[in-house]
RNA sequence: UGGGCUAUCGCCAAAUGGUAAGGCAACGGACUCUGACUCCGUCAUUUCAAGGUUCGAAUCCUUGUAGCCCAGCCA
């Protein structure tokens, strides 16, 4: 937290200074700001950064964070969107009180702005057809033609644009259109359209309008309406801002409301994007916008990332203009980072198998008391059973070991976690060579937390007993796509990882994970941060999601 | 192609004419009841390139180069 404070306090992001210069110049005595979604999907990391950044201005301005529905195109909508992201953004902590607001009940204000700009000759209504309002556009290098239509007089743009609002028109038959500058190089100042017909239920507005307003004309308004000072946006806005401030000047709004753009976020390995990630989940290759292998608020949640982890993440990555790609290993720090301290550290074993205590006296268990973690006493202590027979991880014995193997392997001795030294005695394999039992004998002076400093062992390793094991259902997550950049292919399609997830059934925890709450997490010794999944959890049997390994300097492998 | 924007370590990102912060990653080493965590150390004589101005340039000027965005009645 401390150096994150002196990393706010000692440098500035641009958009803080340029708010720092609005307000010293009195151009604004406050500030406020807004996150506009439109309520076609579900919100992913990439809003998260755009949510924090918003509300973090809010706060450190002393101002107001609204959060408002850019829903003015009714063809996309759906009110299941609306509530997963008033959701999303509650979880995250960015807290907009009661101003929850929707563009859409700014359309009557929205038509006025409309009537206003007719009267001042700054806008008309045009019968030219979609293609040939393309056509008349130009492009890159030839300027556009003025529409036969641009010409009309005040009285009849007026009463036609009032035929529209009384669907007298059918969807594409006109629209009103800004009159500002054909032969602009900016295309966006091409006499945009400003309102079109759709004769279609609206999520809020149900049947009231046939007529709705383009995001160009109704965004800097909705700004403007709710005192919006500064109006921040992600790059591609731009080329619109011209017209963002044609619209509030030209519609007389007072200490009207200033655009900043900035970079989008994007992170390696994954996808990022709405269309993208709704492809996934229409194609079936997920289960859903909420599967864990995806970046969405929802998955992320639902893996075990907290918000404190996401607004770390947002904090660490800056702001700034230049597009950039933020490695995925920012995100896995920042969540480990969070739970370290936050939470137990708990026994389990993935890939099982049998560790026999041959001295250890047949039918006797005894309860061992273990610190949930080392880092923070505040997380208490609880009891773990042990008994002659344990389950150990596979990986942790080695008939032949490799050199600098500390653990486990004929002949040499290590401490079992929170309980005694053992000295491995040998194994039993089956006929095909596979090992089904480690054997050891443990010495009964090197039970932990007796003060013993006899000797030393090089490495610990952890256990589940065997009759009070509780199993549990595994998944380990990759991201969905492959390494090799998160990024599409040519063709637009994507590489998709075909090792995404690995379910492991015979894994062993302690009984004391038995009764955990959804979506609570924990740091596994050596197997890193797991959350318990809520969507799939049933009495008899969990299952735990793999939010991130934790790092190991040995390799097997090598 | 006209317009807009951007370029500082493998990845983010500060520096606002005064001599290249910080974080992630990586790599050494110490510590350790897990090889994690923690701790200590290393990691840009150079800022896309080339010229110029200046006592002094990542910052100013010139000319290039590369990348992103724009030709929806989407947002």
């Amino acid at each position: 937290m401390e150096e994150n404070r002196e990393i706010t306090e000692n440098s500035r992001n641009f958009i803080e200074q340029e708010i720092d210069r609005d307000l010293a110049e009195g151009v604004y005595d406050h500030v406020q700001t807004r996150f506009p979604p439109e309520p076609n999907g579900y919100l992913h990391i990439g809003h998260a950064k755009s949510i924090l950044l918003n509300y973090g201005l809010a706060q450190k301005y002393g101002g107001k964070f609204n959060m408002r529905f850019d829903d003015t195109n009714p063809t996309k909508e759906k009110e299941e969107f609306v509530q997963s992201i008033i959701e999303d953004v509650r979880w995250l902590g960015a807290d907009f009180e009661d101003r929850l607001f929707f563009a859409s009940n700014y359309f009557q204000q929205m038509y006025e702005c409309a009537v206003l700009l007719i009267k001042k000759g700054k806008a008309f209504v045009c019968d030219l057809s979609a293609e040939e309002i393309k056509e008349y556009r130009g492009d890159f290098k030839t300027p556009g033609k003025e529409s036969p239509y641009r010409n009309r007089s005040v009285e009849e743009n007026l009463r036609l644009f009032e035929e529209m609002k009384e669907g007298r028109y059918q969807d594409g038959e006109k629209v009103l259109r800004a009159r500002i500058d054909m032969a602009s190089p900016n295309i966006n100042m091409r006499d945009p359209v400003i309102y079109r017909v759709a004769r279609m239920s609206h999520h809020n507005t149900g049947d009231t309008w046939c007529i709705y307003p383009m995001y160009d004309f109704a965004h800097p308004i909705e700004d403007a309406i709710e005192h919006i000072t500064h109006s921040i946006c992600t790059l591609e806005f731009e080329d619109h801002r011209p017209l963002y401030d044609w619209v509030v000047r030209e519609c007389e709004f007072e200490n009207p409301p200033r655009q900043i753009e900035f970079a989008k976020l994007y992170l390696t390995n994954v996808v990022t994007g709405k269309r993208y990630i709704k492809k996934l989940v229409e194609d079936g290759i997920v289960d859903g916008w909420d599967d864990p292998r995806l970046v969405s608020i929802a998955a992320l949640r639902r893996r075990g990332y907290t918000p404190e982890s996401l607004r770390k993440f947002v904090e660490l990555v800056g702001v700034a203009k230049a597009n950039s790609s933020v490695d995925y290993a920012m995100l896995e720090y920042c969540i480990r980072e969070d739970l370290k301290l936050k939470k137990a550290r708990m026994m389990a074993i993935l890939d099982p198998v049998k560790l026999v205590i041959d001295n250890y006296p047949e039918g006797q268990t005894e309860e061992l008391v273990i610190p949930n973690n080392l880092e923070n006493e505040e997380l208490g202590e609880r009891k773990v059973p042990f008994g002659r027979e344990l389950y150990i991880e596979r990986e942790d014995f080695m008939e032949e070991p490799p050199r600098k193997y500390f653990r486990l392997f004929p002949g040499n001795e290590v401490r079992l976690m929170g309980a005694y030294f053992v000295t491995c005695t040998g194994c039993e394999k089956d006929e095909d060579g596979n090992i089904t039992v480690v054997h050891a004998t443990y010495d009964p002076e090197t039970k932990s937390g007796s003060g013993f400093t006899g000797r030393k062992v090089k490495g610990t390793i952890h256990w589940v007993a065997v009759n009070t094991a509780v199993q549990v259902e595994c998944r380990l997550y990759e991201n969905i796509v492959d390494e090799e950049k998160g990024k599409l292919n040519e063709d637009g399609s994507l590489n998709l990882n075909p090792n995404s997830l690995t379910v492991l059934k015979e894994c062993y925890v302690e009984p004391a994970l038995a009764d955990v709450k959804a979506y609570d997490s924990f740091q596994f010794m050596r197997n890193g941060y797991f959350c318990v999944d809520s969507k799939d959890s049933r009495p008899n049997r969990l299952v735990f999601n793999r939010i991130v390994s934790l790092k190991s300097s040995f390799k097997l492998n090598k």
